[in-house]
DNA sequence: GGTGCGATTGCA
DNA sequence: GCAATCGCACCA
Protein backbone atom coordinates (compact mmCIF):
# COMPACT_ATOMS: atom_id res chain seq x y z
CA UNK A 1 0.00 0.00 0.00
CA UNK A 2 1.07 3.79 -0.89
CA UNK A 3 -0.36 6.52 0.04
CA UNK A 4 0.93 7.52 -3.62
CA UNK A 5 -1.87 5.88 -5.65
CA UNK A 6 -3.67 7.61 -7.66
CA UNK A 7 -7.56 8.00 -6.92
CA UNK A 8 -10.66 7.25 -8.51
CA UNK A 9 -11.30 11.00 -9.38
CA UNK A 10 -7.81 10.47 -11.28
CA UNK A 11 -9.40 8.43 -13.99
CA UNK A 12 -12.86 9.75 -13.70
CA UNK A 13 -12.05 12.52 -16.34
CA UNK A 14 -11.81 13.48 -19.55
CA UNK A 15 -9.77 10.36 -21.51
CA UNK A 16 -7.34 12.62 -23.13
CA UNK A 17 -6.26 14.40 -19.84
CA UNK A 18 -6.05 10.86 -18.11
CA UNK A 19 -3.90 10.10 -21.17
CA UNK A 20 -1.70 13.17 -20.68
CA UNK A 21 -1.44 12.73 -17.18
CA UNK A 22 -0.49 9.12 -17.00
CA UNK A 23 3.21 9.73 -18.42
CA UNK A 24 5.92 9.56 -15.67
CA UNK A 25 3.49 7.48 -13.46
CA UNK A 26 4.37 4.55 -11.90
CA UNK A 27 2.44 1.18 -12.81
CA UNK A 28 2.22 -1.03 -10.44
CA UNK A 29 1.82 -4.41 -10.23
CA UNK A 30 1.68 -6.83 -7.15
CA UNK A 31 2.86 -10.79 -8.17
CA UNK A 32 1.03 -13.68 -6.48
CA UNK A 33 4.30 -14.12 -4.31
CA UNK A 34 4.16 -10.50 -3.13
CA UNK A 35 6.94 -8.79 -5.27
CA UNK A 36 5.79 -5.65 -6.33
CA UNK A 37 6.97 -3.98 -10.09
CA UNK A 38 7.35 -0.53 -10.54
CA UNK A 39 7.88 1.09 -14.12
CA UNK A 40 7.52 4.50 -15.72
CA UNK A 41 4.84 5.32 -18.10
CA UNK A 42 6.33 6.84 -21.00
CA UNK A 43 4.04 6.03 -23.79
CA UNK A 44 -0.04 5.79 -23.74
CA UNK A 45 -2.60 5.93 -26.33
CA UNK A 46 -6.42 7.13 -25.98
CA UNK A 47 -9.43 5.71 -27.24
CA UNK A 48 -12.66 7.87 -26.34
CA UNK A 49 -16.65 6.67 -27.15
CA UNK A 50 -18.19 5.27 -28.88
CA UNK A 51 -17.76 7.15 -32.23
CA UNK A 52 -13.63 6.65 -32.03
CA UNK A 53 -13.71 4.22 -34.93
CA UNK A 54 -10.28 2.80 -33.70
CA UNK A 55 -11.84 1.86 -30.56
CA UNK A 56 -12.89 -1.61 -29.70
CA UNK A 57 -16.14 -0.02 -28.64
CA UNK A 58 -17.14 1.88 -32.01
CA UNK A 59 -19.80 -1.48 -32.62
CA UNK A 60 -21.10 -0.91 -29.24
CA UNK A 61 -21.36 -3.06 -25.99
CA UNK A 62 -19.85 -6.61 -26.44
CA UNK A 63 -18.17 -9.57 -24.07
CA UNK A 64 -14.63 -8.35 -24.60
CA UNK A 65 -14.89 -4.55 -24.29
CA UNK A 66 -17.37 -5.02 -21.22
CA UNK A 67 -15.00 -3.19 -18.64
CA UNK A 68 -14.75 0.02 -21.06
CA UNK A 69 -18.31 0.96 -20.09
CA UNK A 70 -17.56 1.24 -16.34
CA UNK A 71 -16.97 4.13 -14.94
CA UNK A 72 -12.81 5.07 -15.06
CA UNK A 73 -10.58 3.44 -12.55
CA UNK A 74 -10.70 -0.43 -13.57
CA UNK A 75 -8.29 -2.38 -16.00
CA UNK A 76 -9.05 -3.70 -19.56
CA UNK A 77 -7.19 -6.73 -20.54
CA UNK A 78 -7.36 -8.57 -23.92
CA UNK A 79 -5.55 -10.65 -25.99
CA UNK A 80 -5.09 -9.52 -29.40
CA UNK A 81 -3.34 -11.87 -32.54
CA UNK A 82 -3.93 -15.12 -30.24
CA UNK A 83 -0.62 -14.60 -28.39
CA UNK A 84 -0.09 -10.87 -26.74
CA UNK A 85 -2.11 -9.13 -24.13
CA UNK A 86 -3.01 -5.34 -24.15
CA UNK A 87 -3.62 -3.45 -20.32
CA UNK A 88 -5.54 -0.34 -20.86
CA UNK A 89 -7.06 1.97 -17.75
CA UNK A 90 -10.50 2.87 -18.07
CA UNK A 91 -11.34 6.79 -17.66
CA UNK A 92 -14.72 8.37 -17.49
CA UNK A 93 -18.45 7.65 -16.72
CA UNK A 94 -19.71 4.83 -16.47
CA UNK A 95 -21.77 4.35 -19.93
CA UNK A 96 -18.78 5.98 -21.66
CA UNK A 97 -16.28 3.93 -23.25
CA UNK A 98 -12.93 5.11 -22.73
CA UNK A 99 -9.52 3.95 -21.98
CA UNK A 100 -6.27 4.35 -22.02
CA UNK A 101 -3.84 1.47 -23.75
CA UNK A 102 -0.32 1.24 -21.98
CA UNK A 103 2.27 1.21 -24.65
CA UNK A 104 5.64 1.42 -23.65
CA UNK A 105 6.99 1.49 -19.99
CA UNK A 106 10.61 2.13 -18.55
CA UNK A 107 12.80 1.31 -15.17
CA UNK A 108 16.33 0.73 -13.85
CA UNK A 109 15.01 -2.73 -13.40
CA UNK A 110 15.73 -3.41 -17.32
CA UNK A 111 13.55 -6.23 -17.10
CA UNK A 112 10.64 -3.92 -16.55
CA UNK A 113 11.36 -1.67 -19.39
CA UNK A 114 9.23 -2.77 -21.78
CA UNK A 115 8.97 -0.75 -25.23
CA UNK A 116 5.18 -1.82 -27.13
CA UNK A 117 1.86 -2.86 -25.22
CA UNK A 118 2.35 -6.85 -25.51
CA UNK A 119 5.98 -6.51 -23.88
CA UNK A 120 4.46 -4.47 -21.24
CA UNK A 121 2.26 -6.88 -20.68
CA UNK A 122 4.64 -9.65 -20.80
CA UNK A 123 7.24 -7.85 -18.58
CA UNK A 124 4.38 -7.22 -15.81
CA UNK A 125 2.89 -10.44 -15.98
CA UNK A 126 -0.44 -8.87 -16.98
CA UNK A 127 -2.97 -11.38 -18.57
CA UNK A 128 -6.63 -11.72 -18.85
CA UNK A 129 -7.32 -12.64 -15.35
CA UNK A 130 -6.78 -9.16 -14.62
CA UNK A 131 -9.50 -8.26 -16.98
CA UNK A 132 -11.93 -5.71 -15.05
CA UNK A 133 -9.93 -5.33 -11.32
CA UNK A 134 -10.41 -2.06 -9.97
CA UNK A 135 -7.09 0.29 -9.91
CA UNK A 136 -7.70 0.80 -6.73
CA UNK A 137 -6.98 -2.65 -5.43
CA UNK A 138 -3.54 -4.28 -4.37
CA UNK A 139 -2.74 -6.26 -7.55
CA UNK A 140 -2.88 -3.38 -10.46
CA UNK A 141 -2.76 0.10 -9.78
CA UNK A 142 -1.02 3.62 -10.69
CA UNK A 143 1.35 6.21 -8.34
CA UNK A 144 1.99 9.32 -8.59
CA UNK A 145 5.52 9.30 -9.88
CA UNK A 146 6.97 12.10 -11.33
CA UNK A 147 4.78 14.28 -13.65
CA UNK A 148 6.08 15.58 -16.90
CA UNK A 149 6.05 18.91 -18.12
CA UNK A 150 4.02 20.27 -21.32
CA UNK A 151 7.57 20.78 -23.10
CA UNK A 152 8.45 16.91 -22.62
CA UNK A 153 5.52 15.23 -24.45
CA UNK A 154 5.16 14.69 -27.70
CA UNK A 155 1.69 13.47 -29.51
CA UNK A 156 1.24 11.80 -32.57
CA UNK A 157 -1.85 9.65 -34.37
CA UNK A 158 -2.33 6.35 -33.07
CA UNK A 159 -0.01 2.70 -33.76
CA UNK A 160 -1.87 0.19 -35.70
CA UNK A 161 -5.42 1.67 -36.45
CA UNK A 162 -4.76 2.60 -40.27
CA UNK A 163 -8.50 1.30 -40.62
CA UNK A 164 -9.56 3.89 -38.67
CA UNK A 165 -10.49 6.26 -41.12
CA UNK A 166 -9.93 10.32 -40.50
CA UNK A 167 -10.00 8.81 -36.43
CA UNK A 168 -6.76 7.12 -37.11
CA UNK A 169 -5.39 10.52 -37.99
CA UNK A 170 -6.33 11.70 -34.17
CA UNK A 171 -3.14 12.79 -32.13
CA UNK A 172 -4.30 10.51 -29.29
CA UNK A 173 -0.80 8.76 -28.63
CA UNK A 174 1.26 10.45 -26.11
CA UNK A 175 4.61 10.05 -25.33
CA UNK A 176 8.35 11.33 -23.66
CA UNK A 177 9.65 13.24 -26.43
CA UNK A 178 13.38 11.82 -27.75
CA UNK A 179 12.53 8.68 -24.97
CA UNK A 180 14.34 5.43 -26.19
CA UNK A 181 11.46 3.56 -24.95
CA UNK A 182 9.06 4.04 -26.80
CA UNK A 183 7.45 2.05 -29.09
CA UNK A 184 6.94 2.52 -33.10
CA UNK A 185 7.77 5.76 -34.74
CA UNK A 186 8.89 8.35 -33.07
CA UNK A 187 8.09 11.36 -35.90
CA UNK A 188 4.53 11.09 -36.30
CA UNK A 189 2.57 13.75 -36.58
C1' DG B 1 -21.96 -23.52 -36.37
C1' DG B 2 -18.49 -21.35 -39.63
C1' DT B 3 -15.43 -17.67 -40.84
C1' DG B 4 -12.22 -13.72 -40.86
C1' DC B 5 -9.21 -10.96 -38.49
C1' DG B 6 -6.76 -7.99 -35.02
C1' DA B 7 -4.94 -1.34 -30.36
C1' DT B 8 1.59 -7.07 -32.07
C1' DT B 9 5.89 -9.17 -32.18
C1' DG B 10 9.92 -11.51 -33.84
C1' DC B 11 12.27 -13.60 -37.34
C1' DA B 12 13.58 -14.41 -42.50
C1' DG C 1 7.89 -9.17 -45.78
C1' DC C 2 5.22 -12.32 -43.21
C1' DA C 3 3.82 -16.22 -39.97
C1' DA C 4 2.25 -17.20 -35.38
C1' DT C 5 -2.20 -18.23 -32.86
C1' DC C 6 -6.93 -17.79 -30.76
C1' DG C 7 -10.86 -15.28 -28.73
C1' DC C 8 -14.56 -13.33 -30.37
C1' DA C 9 -17.46 -10.47 -33.34
C1' DC C 10 -20.39 -11.23 -36.89
C1' DC C 11 -23.25 -13.72 -40.11
C1' DA C 12 -26.11 -17.64 -41.10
Amino acid sequence: MSEDRLPLAFYRREALDVARDLLGRLLCRRLPDGTVLRGRLVEVEAYDGPTDRASHAYRGLTRRNAPMFEAGGVAYVYLIYGMHHCVNVVTGDAGHPAAILLRAAESPVAALSASGPGRLTRAFRIDRVLDGVPLTGDVLWVERGQTVADSSVKRTRRIGVGYAGSWARRRYRFLLRDHPSVSGPRNLR
